[in-house]
DNA sequence: ACCTGAACACCGTTCAAGT
DNA sequence: ACCTGAACACCGTTCAAGT
């Protein structure tokens, strides 16, 4: 029986994650995994929400983000990347969603966000910008899990959505982007 | 002692919310509140899932929801009196986002903004532009309320926002479907 | 540095039975 | 129609003590 690390704890957590879902994914259980006390991981975290920060970033640490390209196309490319890592586990984008909400860790996206709309002109709206592509990847995948995940346990209706729904409301957010970002280089007259 | 109808329990819920926070809405807590055991509410609601379903929908529909006005300031007064509405009550933010991610309850708001945007013409893009909409009030709203409250628990930093950090999201997000509108008119050739 | 043992103060939910 | 009483199967967290 060896000692568990941080890291160890984070990597079994992401399992649990994975194979039971966020609901079964408690202190207790994650310690019957790593075959130790629940009252243990308290050596490893301050508390559960700063454990479920560690697994939200290490999930997102994953994930091959995209550094070159113009920069909508880029802004564009890394919401995909982020909808895809969320989607790839069992309520990933719940997880991150959470762990974004409450303001500790799931940082990197928005940095990310923020170096591309900077780079592209946005300047001093980037923030604003980025957090609104946020807020609709988070939103949209949320959703879209939960459909996803219920239609696969066998529910009711399928309810199909559109071809691509994700690429539809990014496209949107995009735009809007765009018009605001031109807005600012003729001049901000209207604030 | 009277006994409680369902509209009790839900105006008791609200109350509870606001006084003392989602985390403290618990089952046994708004029985205590109520003067009756935990089990009685069962009678009433089949889980605290729909409970707080009711809950939500019961704070949405004390609003005062805009129903005239050219359809672009129809959306966003919509929007505007969503946010603020979510902001009047403690956690409102937060519960009325859970209730709207689990896919009960909550679609008033949805309702009252595919209307405006399919007379505005947006026609069969409509619901995405509505969720994505949504998307972005929710995490917006989510956000500030945390930001809010921690502020006034006396957190360390003010970290205050731009002046009309919502403002400008949301116009970000009513150019994009200014944008995908207009070409929609001009003929779908991108899809 | 990492873990045990034991406790504290809670949860949501079910169900037979009462009025 | 609405509620009680009692139970079931859990939670997160703390803390003295062990190695």
């Amino acid at each position: 029986m060896n000692r568990n690390h941080r890291r160890d704890v984070v990597a079994k957590a992401i399992e649990v994650l994975d194979d039971y879902g966020l609901a079964d994914l408690t202190m207790r259980r994650l310690g019957a995994e790593l075959g130790v006390r629940p009252s243990a991981l308290y050596h490893h975290f301050a508390d559960k929400q700063t454990l479920l920060a560690a697994v939200a970033d290490e999930l997102l640490a994953r994930a091959n983000w995209p550094a070159t390209g113009e920069w909508a196309d880029r802004a564009a490319a890394i919401c995909a990347t982020l909808r895809d890592q969320l989607l790839a586990y069992r309520d990933g984008a719940e997880l991150v969603a959470t762990v974004h909400s409450f303001g500790l860790g799931a940082r990197q996206p928005y940095e990310l966000l923020v170096a591309a709309l900077a780079e592209g002109g946005v300047g001093g709206l980037a923030p604003q910008a980025a957090r609104t592509l946020l807020h609709f990847v988070y939103g949209h995948a949320v959703d879209e899990q939960t459909h996803l995940q219920a239609a696969a346990a066998g529910a009711i209706d399928d309810d199909p959505r559109e071809s691509d729904d994700f690429g539809t409301g990014l496209g949107i957010v995009i735009a809007g982007i765009q018009v605001v970002r031109a807005a600012r280089q003729l001049g901000p007259t209207g604030a």
